[in-house]
DNA sequence: GTCTATACAAAGATAGAC
DNA sequence: GTCTATCTTTGTATAGAC
């Protein structure tokens, strides 16, 4: 994470726009133009913040990434927590996305079309799923140290089958327009961790 | 599903090339001169099979749809399987997926970008979610009632964790590159459904 | 920083010859 | 059925005025 200078109002409201683009609509589906109907400034204008597409594309990545990965360090960090209260805060943006019409996560969104992604952002992409997934089989390590958890495959196998569990059911909610399709599988996998 | 005449071998050929594409890039990343380069007749031919970019992802929803549900049908009359070997027979596809590059199942491609696909298309996949889901439910019920299964949540909820899970696995498996991660959410979600 | 104007490429689609 | 040619729209991007 290189350290980004502040940035102008403007640009960060066309970050917003556009991370919300990529969430309900995918990078290839989203334009300049969408940008500017939203923000009342002409689609010109954009490239003064962003020079090109991919450039706007990898900005929001990067943005996001940020903010996820600190949020997760400070979970993580905190001793007072069990593990199952950790699990719990990573699944709280999950089940806010959930409860949000037409949303997914950022990366959920942009992995489905990660081969029409400039290499720019596929890198991105890639490096913050590997994120998500070292994070999880931490805290079920964590959980299954302190005896708190308890499963018969490994940590890793667990951490993959929760985080790909969790990225379908918003993929799935959307679709089917079911909300309860989140909480559902929460509370597969939080069984599923205790035994 | 209405009963659809036999279409030329061309004809065919688009609809094999849109699936691939559509599977690796996207419905909205894929054009017809994709198409057109890889099957060796010009672009404007190709609306001479299907007359717009809809009708032809439309038809390639509709023939996909209909060999994955005859399949599913025909895995469910045969009595002499047990309700584990037909989530067996279920997991196939995914696995088959899992180890071909790049490829995700057609329905959970689409559904990341459903929001970008015209109705006529948006309306099929949500139809063709539901059809597994209620598949899914189906079997679970089944291997419940046979003594096969026992598990601590309602059978609609398993249902939708395991269709979940599944997508979100080939999602996952795609981004990482890691083609463990389909074998690996299969035996959990198999551990989980024998309690 | 935002505007107008414009360049340039690619997309979906149609018309008509062969 | 496939071709060439063309139309129209939309997309990303740049130049230069304000």
């Amino acid at each position: 994470m290189s350290a980004k200078g502040p940035r102008s109002n403007t640009a960060e409201e066309i970050l917003d726009i556009a991370e919300m683009l990529i969430q309900t609509r995918g990078y290839n589906a989203f334009s300049f133009q969408d940008i500017s109907d939203r923000l009342g400034i002409r689609k010109a204008s954009i490239h003064y913040h962003f020079a090109s597409k991919t450039a706007l594309g990898v900005a929001v990545v990067e943005r996001y990434s940020a903010g996820f990965t600190e949020a997760l360090q400070a979970v993580e960090a905190d001793e007072t927590k069990s593990a199952m209260d950790m699990f719990d805060c990573y699944t709280g943006p999950y089940r806010e996305f959930a409860d949000t019409p037409d949303r997914v996560c950022l990366c959920g969104a942009l992995a489905g079309e990660i081969l029409a992604l400039p290499v720019e952002m596929r890198e991105r992409v890639e490096a913050f799923f590997k994120m998500h997934l070292a994070w999880l089989k931490r805290i079920v390590a964590r959980g299954v140290k302190r005896g708190e958890f308890e499963f018969s495959v490994t940590n890793g196998q667990m951490a993959r089958t929760m985080f790909g569990a969790l990225q379908g059911a918003l993929l799935v909610k959307r679709t089917t327009g079911d909300s309860s399709q989140m909480s559902d599988v929460i509370k597969v996998l939080k069984a599923q961790l205790t035994g």
